[in-house]
DNA sequence: ACAAAAGTCTGCAAAAACGCAACTTTCAAA
DNA sequence: TTTGAAAGTTGCGTTTTTGCAGACTTTTGT
């Protein structure tokens, strides 16, 4: 991360992804003044279950997770995301967000609120297309984890988890690790099981040399095998 | 259903909810010319997967699932669709649909091509802002079963398929039954299930009062119960 | 009306997954 | 370096879910 104190200009933002920066000039200017960024620690609420939606925030640098709980307090992670990823949504008046929203890393986070989104969206229909396509995709993954969710079995759903985290937050070049120290507990949220499953599954895995675990690393050995194990199901994420 | 030979022209289309309607009207004339209706008789497929993808569909009127298979041929209902939903989305060159979409009745479906559909999210803004709302919707909708699938036993997510399907077809308000004859393997596949622990919980949910079956009809006789059953989960779409 | 096909229901045994408990490892603060 | 808390691992009994088999019912086509 660079660093805390310098705010990240839109006009100067080296974040390619980030839907701003197709308005037009004047716009981005403008929105850019109405921002609010904030960096976070690895482990702050970026906003809470339950809270007023008053807009949208856009990752400029950082990795998060979003979760919704249920009231026994078990926890599901609904999403991963990333450089350039929206989180939350464009709320009505009184409206409030039924997922909490966590950071994984230290993260740079740029918030806009409804009224100034709503300006910018009407204004610059290449943006609001692009942000429509955002979601639409997003959709289009999650209706394929649904059926991962309905249909496998768990040593598979973790398989699923272990390529969706690689798959949003990247694998390094030479070694193939995940670019993220991620908890057993963290993989069962994603996976929708237990973290003794966890632990028992990447120790099989390992043992068939799918992985490779190193202290808290995980090692994605063989990716091509790991994606043969769930191709029955389809899967066009990875 | 209104007569299968008569095109309904978006300016006289009585379906309050469609999107297209909130383009300028020179736009609605121009896009109604464009577009494509077609009558669709129940469980017919309206595209199928793998099929490439040009544009997107409206439902003028009518009831339809939107699932996806794996190689074994199990299926998975990820989506139910009625009046006003939107089927597919905007494809990129030589993408195919990851999933296929099946009429649950006789349905009335607009067509409108990928270019059309650019060409006029780009002149109106509303329109576009709008689409991209009920995607983003949809979005938080699908979270949430996600959050139902990975942690439900089999009678809450069955119990939470009866009120999805309650939410989206309507239920009678005399007799609260279903809007929709649906079979037990359509159950099965929204809950993520096989269609004996259907048999088994609907007969259990109708001895404890929850539900009544009349012959191929589903009642829900307590809806409040049914809701109270997966409050833990804090569902809110219902 | 009849037969075939499709759909539904129920019992039962096998398999999968869970959750507790005990134990080990890791990490960070004292 | 010690020590305590948190995270991770592993075994095992219990619970849940599955999938098959067979009976029964409804629908469909001839």
């Amino acid at each position: 991360m660079t660093s805390d104190n310098i705010i990240v200009e839109c006009g100067k933002c080296k974040n390619t992804d980030c839907y701003i920066k197709l308005c037009d000039s004047h716009w981005i200017l403008l929105v850019n003044n109405k921002k609010n960024q904030i960096v976070f620690k690895k482990g702050q609420h970026i906003f809470l279950e339950g809270h007023l939606i008053f807009g949208v925030y856009f990752i400029q640098e950082g990795k998060v997770k979003v979760n919704s709980s249920n009231l026994d307090g078990k926890k599901q992670i609904v999403r991963l995301a990333t450089d350039g990823h929206i989180l939350g949504h464009l709320g009505s008046q009184g409206e409030t967000y039924p997922i909490e929203a966590v950071t994984m890393e230290d993260s740079r986070i740029c918030f806009f609120d409804n009224q100034t989104m709503h300006d910018a969206l009407m204004a610059n229909p290449q943006f609001t297309f692009n942000m429509m396509m955002f979601y639409s995709k997003e959709l289009r993954k999650i209706e394929q984890r649904t059926k991962f969710f309905a249909q496998m079995t768990v040593e598979e759903k973790i398989i699923f988890a272990l390529l969706y985290v690689a798959s949003t937050f990247g694998i390094s070049k030479k070694e193939k690790a995940l670019n993220v120290i991620i908890s057993r507990q963290d993989l069962a949220e994603i996976a929708g099981t237990n973290s003794e499953q966890i632990s028992r599954t990447l120790t099989s895995l390992n043992q068939q040399n799918l992985i490779h675990i190193r202290g808290k690393e995980i090692i994605m050995s063989d990716y091509q095998g790991l994606k043969n194990c769930i191709s029955r199901y389809k899967i066009s994420l990875f």
